[in-house]
This record gives structure tokens, C-alpha cells and sequence, in this order.
DNA sequence: CGTGTTTGACCTGCGC
DNA sequence: GCGCAGGTCAAACACG
């Protein structure tokens, strides 16, 4: 009927509210990312469509990572915030990765905003509150993913730049993959603004409502209703360190300290 | 009323 | 140049 019916039943805000917070920084999350690659390359196919990154990537930190899980943590925190082109870290069972810029016209596909983002691998099981404030902005249907990716950006604070992609693996729905653009130009909030709109109708930690999909598919329409059924709605927030927050391992490489 | 989500339309980059 | 796909805008609406 609705090939998009289940996507529904995913509810990207659970990611965008959720995630790590900083906490539980293991260096071991870096190697957990590059063997989960191919995997989250084939539960992610638009991205290596549409982007090389994780390509980049294990080329770039291959090398790398070991030197980074000898890392003795926490690392004072006494970095210039320095605008590297990639950078690596690792939050609460997250895992994150900045990901470089495509040289030049090297990257076919690379579209706008390429260039500076970090790709986050989180589970639905991860999730601790953080401050950041996210207002959704839009949401599409990705070629080759039966689920939507959604796009949030910071509303913490009014010229903020930072936004993030959040989208659900196929493969394994557990697994999202976050993709952080830009840092926030303002100090971690301590609280949100908010909660007015945070929810909508049937929300949050109400259980799903089994096989209630009131299909809207409109025919061309670039966005899906999704649910709010997520036991993880509203339960954390995605994290992105500033670029002060970051230790630096390298000249180019970056860790969060553990807490 | 302020802040949030939803969602159709529009914009832009890329491949052919 | 055209079409596709991804990314963004903005109006309408919901919520506290």
C-alpha cells in the first residue's frame, strides 16, 4: 500500500533529541566505526552515492585511530578552536567523525554544505539529555532508503549555524547516522527555550498507535509524516562539541575528552 | 505568545 | 539544457 508507511514508524527526533551527550568517550568507538564501515555503507547507500566520506574517512583515520585509541584521557582541554578539516571524537557510545572536505570537484556529488560536517553512528539505545536545542527544518525520502532523513538545525540560539541530518539505517534500524554540519556559535546552552511545540498529537511515550497510519502520502510530496511513537523521543539531544571542546590529537585529528 | 513540527514548494548541484 | 535528488524555505498549525 504505502511503501512509506513504515517510515512512520521511525521517528527521526528520537536521534535529533536523542543521542549522546558527551559522556562515555571511548577511544574504542573509532574502531567500532571502521569495522561497522561497510556495513553502514550498505545501510547507508545513499551515502556512498552520494558522498565518498566514509571512503575519505577510512582512508583518512585508518592510519590514524590506533594513535588515537593509545590516547591517555582526558586530555586537557587547552586547543585553539582551530578550524580543521576533519576531526575525530567519540561521545557516549556515539561515534563521530568529521569529515573532511571533498577536494575541489573531486567528490561528483557533493553538494552544497560539504564542507564541514560530522558523521555520527548512534543507537536507539544511546541517549542522554543534552541542552542543544533543534528545530526541525525539513525532512526527504532518500534514494535507496526506505527511510526519510530529517534536518535539524540549532535553535538554541538565533544565528547559529549548526545543523544536522539525522537518518535511520534500512539495514539495521537501530543504527542512525547523524551528519552534523557547521558548530554552534554560542555558549552550551544550559537548558532549552522551550518545550512549546517539542510535541505534537499523539506523542511521545505514548506506545504506537499499532497500525494507525493515517496515510497523507501525497504523491509528490518530499516529506513524510512520522510518527512520535519513539520510546526515545524527547530523551536526549545530539551533541556537537565547538571547536574549543576539542582536544587535538594531531594536526588534523580531534578527540573529546572524557568528562 | 513563543517555540516547535509538518509539509508543499522552491532552489541548487550534478549526471546524462 | 533537462531531469533528478538533496537541501532549504516558509506558511500553517500544534503545544505549553
Amino acid at each position: 500500500m504505502d511503501e512509506f508507511a513504515c517510515m512512520r514508524d521511525w521517528d527521526f527526533e528520537a536521534i535529533v533529541r536523542g543521542s549522546s551527550s558527551g559522556e562515555g568517550s571511548d577511544p574504542h568507538q573509532f574502531s567500532y566505526f571502521f569495522s561497522q564501515q561497510d556495513d553502514l555503507l550498505d545501510s547507508f547507500p545513499e551515502f556512498s552515492e552520494t558522498t565518498r566520506v566514509l571512503d575519505d574517512l577510512e582512508d583518512l583515520y585508518k592510519p590514524f585511530y590506533p594513535h588515537t585509541l593509545t590516547l591517555p584521557l582526558p586530555i586537557p582541554m587547552e586547543m585553539e578552536p582551530q578550524q580543521s578539516e576533519d576531526k575525530v571524537m567519540g561521545t557516549g557510545g556515539a561515534v563521530q567523525v568529521q569529515v573532511p572536505a571533498p577536494a575541489s570537484n573531486k567528490c561528483k556529488k557533493s553538494k552544497k554544505r560539504q564542507n564541514k560536517s560530522v558523521v555520527k553512528q548512534v543507537t536507539t539505545a544511546e541517549g542522554v539529555d543534552d541542552a542543544w536545542a533543534w528545530r526541525k527544518y525539513g525532512q526527504k525520502p532518500i534514494k535507496g532508503s526506505p527511510y526519510p532523513r530529517s534536518y535539524y538545525r540549532c535553535s538554541s540560539s538565533k544565528g547559529c549555524l549548526a545543523r544536522k541530518q539525522v537518518e535511520r539505517s534500512h539495514k539495521d534500524p537501530s543504527l542512525f547516522l547523524i551528519t552534523y554540519t557547521a558548530e554552534h556559535t554560542h555558549p552550551h546552552p544550559t537548558r532549552r527555550n522551550s518545550l512549546a511545540g517539542t510535541t505534537r498529537k499523539n506523542n511521545s511515550l505514548l506506545p504506537p498507535p499499532t497500525t494507525t497510519t493515517t496515510t497523507t502520502t501525497t504523491p509528490h510530496s518530499s516529506s513524510l509524516p512520522i510518527q512520535d511513537d519513539d520510546p526515545f523521543l524527547h530523551s536526549f539531544d545530539a551533541w556537537i562539541p565547538t571547536s574549543d571542546q576539542l582536544i587535538e590529537l594531531d594536526s588534523q585529528h580531534f578527540a573529546f575528552p572524557l568528562p
